[in-house]
DNA sequence: GATTGAATAAAACGTTTGTTTGAACTACGC
DNA sequence: GCGTAGTTCAAACAAACGTTTTATTCAATC
């Protein structure tokens, strides 16, 4: 059978918001690009508005799935014990970078990381919405996990995490630059996410503003203001 | 003397840009915001592409020299000792924090940061070969910092700074939801700051995919694929 | 085979966009 | 006081936008 005008639109749209913008893409483009009419947009989601709704909403639910079963399975391993880091980060990045790899979701996730730097407030709340359930779960854990950390230390670090895959997933070079060959060398993607991991991992664990928690690193604390000798 | 209206039209366009992004602002929202007239942006800048440059170079230049000066005095102080990696983020980190907090540069730097994820490869080019220069001081100074790390894991971690940089000066919800008061209390603006550098620190520190190198952290190397316990 | 409802098509709608035009104004050297 | 270069102004431009309208096609139902 043949593809639903519906599935055809907002594949074309997809791609083309992801690589244009949203407002940079027109519905003549989008349109021309799936070979239907223009009015189809309209008749199908109600306008442009609807037609991105309609793109998130395809997509976002099975991720946000994905990393709750991923979760699930950790807390039901690890019992009433803390879940280990880099497990509880995996099972937050994985889902968002393996989508990256599907061809009919690389263009998403593109687009996904760039809506989390959405100027307009609403439009950025409305994003996060999405997500909202998902992160409460995923922050709790990571609470229990890294129990030396205040609340607002927590809060603030998780949303690094969410800058750096945003950035990731927003493509832009990454993807591109490292793991370079055609779009996705699988050998070295692996090495990327495993970067990536280690990076997000060794930050969420830094020493918390408690002294004397988590004598992790080597160098000094970064809660000394200041540097450590210049002027 | 009354401001040139060359500054007054940079200004406001500055601001709307980064509220509302460039495509979704016109040169009629923004002379009217400049009070001045509607060809005046055509007539000083060639066209809203020129007025978006302008806006660029007036800010990037001495954000990098900012930057240079830091890393000169350090790399003065340490001679041929590598310099310590906190002082190393902070140079690097601080310049465009202080510039966040600047009442005539906050606009900018949130502007910035969403340029960094921009969906055309040429713009998104543009934008960082004006940092070219400083990157590549930066990379060989990181490089003598952390000697354990390949070529490739050193700029893939840089990248990774960059962007939890570019989120947080994308200015999105931290600063905002964090050092909330008004704009910006200084003192919980100060501990989001070193929140930043400490996680970027333990994150670039990381250990690489050369083992036996650097035994940072107490949880698992992020190199040993898939999960601990998972099926 | 006529009827109905959903889907597609072509054309036009009223706005808004970035840019251009040509006249008016201003300040300064002579 | 005149001329001139630099600047501002109101008005208009063509192009592109999202949306609406009206007509047509198509397949299934009775």
């Amino acid at each position: 059978m043949p593809a639903e005008t519906k599935t055809i639109i907002m594949n074309a749209a997809e791609k083309l918001f992801a690589e244009e913008g949203y407002n940079a893409t027109s519905l003549r483009a989008i349109t021309a690009a799936a070979q239907v009419n223009l009015a189809a947009v309209n008749y199908h989601f109600g306008g442009k508005q609807g037609l991105l709704e309609a793109i998130y909403n395809r997509r976002i639910e099975p991720m946000n799935e994905s990393r709750i079963k991923l979760l699930d399975t950790l807390e039901i391993t690890w019992q009433s014990n803390p879940v280990p880091l880099e497990d509880l980060v995996r099972s937050f990045v994985q889902p968002a970078l393996i989508m990256s790899r599907d061809p009919s979701g690389q263009y998403f996730v593109a687009l996904l990381g760039r809506s989390y730097m959405e100027p307009k407030p609403i439009l950025q709340e409305q994003v996060r919405g999405m997500f909202n359930d998902v992160s409460k779960r995923f922050a709790t854990s990571f609470a229990r996990t890294l129990p030396y950390l205040s609340k607002e230390e927590l809060y603030c670090r998780m949303h690094f995490m969410i800058g750096v895959l945003a950035y990731c997933m927003s493509g832009a070079d990454l993807m591109r630059m490292i793991a370079s060959s055609q779009f996705f060398d699988n050998a070295s993607s692996e090495t990327l996410i495993n970067n990536l991991v280690g990076f997000i991992c060794n930050g969420m664990a830094a020493a918390g503003s408690n002294l004397e928690t988590f004598e992790s690193t080597g160098f000094a604390s970064a809660n000394e203001n200041g540097f450590s000798k210049t002027t």
